[in-house]
DNA sequence: CATGAATGAGGGTTCATTCAT
DNA sequence: TATGAATGAACCCTCATTCAT
């Protein structure tokens, strides 16, 4: 697990929640994620607060503003990629397509959960956050050295374009339900991952790097 | 082209404006796509008014309520991805994944004209928005039914998994520099069509089809 | 006739209007009445326009502010009214009563036209429409003096009674269909006429004079 | 006492208001009575909530839209007359004309509180409003039959007639300050009661029931 | 700790009014 | 003259945020 205490925030040792404390705070960002994904980061928190059926000064005794929520919902999200890239960096060497496929529909499945990269909004530029996606492209890197060595995914492909390309299926047409949404994305993945085969035709055209992205991000 | 008279609606012939009302008409719908690009469809009509260079009295004049405003956003988005499609498929008796390869890199050229289905907000479901989406789905099954003949794109890919990637596509992160968004675009588009190369491997999960889709936007 | 030129206005000598602007004008004041008898003097302009079916400009060109239109729907109102007591003053010495009554059910029946005195709003202090009221109060002080002489009225009311209870009777509640309200506020008159008959009983407390009203107009 | 609880809403048992909130809610609803009558019932919330010395969103805590404050005006305000008529019918059965005349110099003199009935806007199809109006309705019918019975009361008249003289009376011209247009109502009210004494002469013509007046406002 | 209440500020929308055609 | 267009200012209402209980 890449996570320590309360959901995955670095803040150094605060004490423990009271068991209601740390329900309302699960409910909170259950709640959030919720309403980002309906209706951007903008949302009003009253709203979340009612969604949470917390009252509103509640939401604001643990998030001491809207920065500081998205920021949490942020944090969980790329916790939980971070996890799973981890697990297919490690699993690569076995089988490095079925570790790739197994990050990919992961996070397919896992889409309630990471609501904020893909949403648009400000962007989050925290150390915290940062160094968990340089985390996963790491891990993402490290899973592709293994399948170039091995010559099952082409060469030509950087962690960037896994990473931006599963943040991207990860967010199908916002009105499909759950099933259907989840079977377009997986058949794009599909495409996605016949598409990363060793290529038999043309190279890819040069794309960012990761540190440029980051580059972004810093401002 | 798909349009004819003012940008594309359906209005049953209102008299042309003004030069100067339509000027101001289509800064409005331009300072409009910019701000929900950034901020999402709820962004501050105010804003949208300021960076259109008009009274916010005046862009009321001419869309009566936001969603109005939406709707031409995304009616104007929705003409030129269907002159595209259209454009595709009568290219594609000469040369499939060529015009399809093009079809996406128009997209991903025009992005920002392509403002709203890819941002979310609430689903439009109009007569007029309905229609242009048949008639994108319809072109680019043509396209596919070419294709398929022609054995050039695999057989198990649907209008729907084009429209949907292609949308996908065309919303890279967005706090990257145009030219760098563009690059990255651009490789997951042509990641995407090798993978739509006839397929050496497994065949693709069952998926929505456009029906399905159409749907759920009527509600 | 108590009215000449136009509409009843003092106006000195303007040009008659043109056949078109003529009917616009009255268009636009019987607009005017309407929206004002519904929502008070505190209607959208834009909205009276609309139901006189011209243009606001239009509006605008006759009537150069809120203040002038309601001015002149006052005076419109005034003009009826006078009209109608100094008829009532002549008959008088025929039959008094009658003549009362006659005036009292005169208003009722027109009182689609009577629209402002009744509505509330800011007072009109304006030469032309005092000069109107004291008219009518003149009218009627001077009906009430042969009715006294001839003993067919109580000595102690006044012809300020006579004016505000018309007032009143002619505005009963809003939303009942004409016949049925009409039908009330007949009754209403029929008994306000009755408790005028010579007094048996007591007599009236002392009450303000036309020109205590008349100093509040003025302010 | 017709009513229970806060101000007479029928509302089921919320939680008494704290100390605060409940002055701020009353000074909201004096400050609408005086807007509304010297406005109409369309005056700017700003100057309520300013005339009460509270933050606009204060007003709208307490009365989510402007339609909720209007209603609760009018259910203060025949919450009273129920209270006046009701105490008029058991007044009755000792002298009946004193007893109607109490209840019309009840309402002439608490007239700053009777603002709704009088002014008109939309009417209040409200159920609770609705009962109201019944039960006055009801008691002065109580009291009519008594005064039939003791020969006292013309018995042409009904309760309808005398709710909306009454509503009438009490709206005397808005300009005139307070004794004046008390002492003019005054007048008023005693010419309508020796209408109402036993007719020597013609008997009214039909009106309106209250059903029939209760049948519009259901719409 | 959690809630009800209050507030300031901002955004949505309408309206009165003026201008150019 | 009559109209379409534009604008500034008002008003409605909601929201983030703070305070008192």
């Amino acid at each position: 697990m890449a996570t320590r205490g309360r959901t995955g925030d670095g803040a150094p040792a605060s004490p423990p929640l009271r068991a209601d404390a740390a329900r309302n705070r699960a409910q909170v960002l259950a709640a959030a994620r919720e309403a980002f994904r309906e209706s951007g980061t903008a949302a009003p928190l009253d709203e979340v607060a009612r969604r949470a059926g917390v009252n509103i000064a509640t939401l604001y005794r643990r998030f001491p503003d809207r920065q500081a929520l998205i920021r949490q919902v942020v944090v969980d999200a790329f916790t939980l990629v971070l996890d799973a890239a981890r697990a297919a960096a490690d699993a690569s060497r076995a089988d490095a397509p079925s570790a790739l496929e197994n990050f990919m529909m992961t996070l397919v499945h896992q889409r309630d959960m990471l609501v904020l990269p893909l949403i648009g909004g400000p962007p989050i530029s925290d150390d915290e956050v940062m160094e968990l996606q340089r985390g996963i492209n790491t891990a993402l890197e490290e899973l592709l050295d293994v399948a170039r060595a091995d010559g099952t995914i082409r060469a030509d492909v950087t962690g960037l374009d896994l990473i931006t390309s599963a943040a991207m299926v990860c967010r199908p047409l916002p009105y499909l339900p759950v099933e259907e949404a989840t079977a377009l994305a997986t058949r794009h993945v599909r495409v996605f991952l016949d598409g990363l085969r060793p290529a038999v035709s043309r190279e890819l055209p040069p794309g960012p790097t990761f540190e440029d992205f980051a580059a972004h991000l810093r401002q």
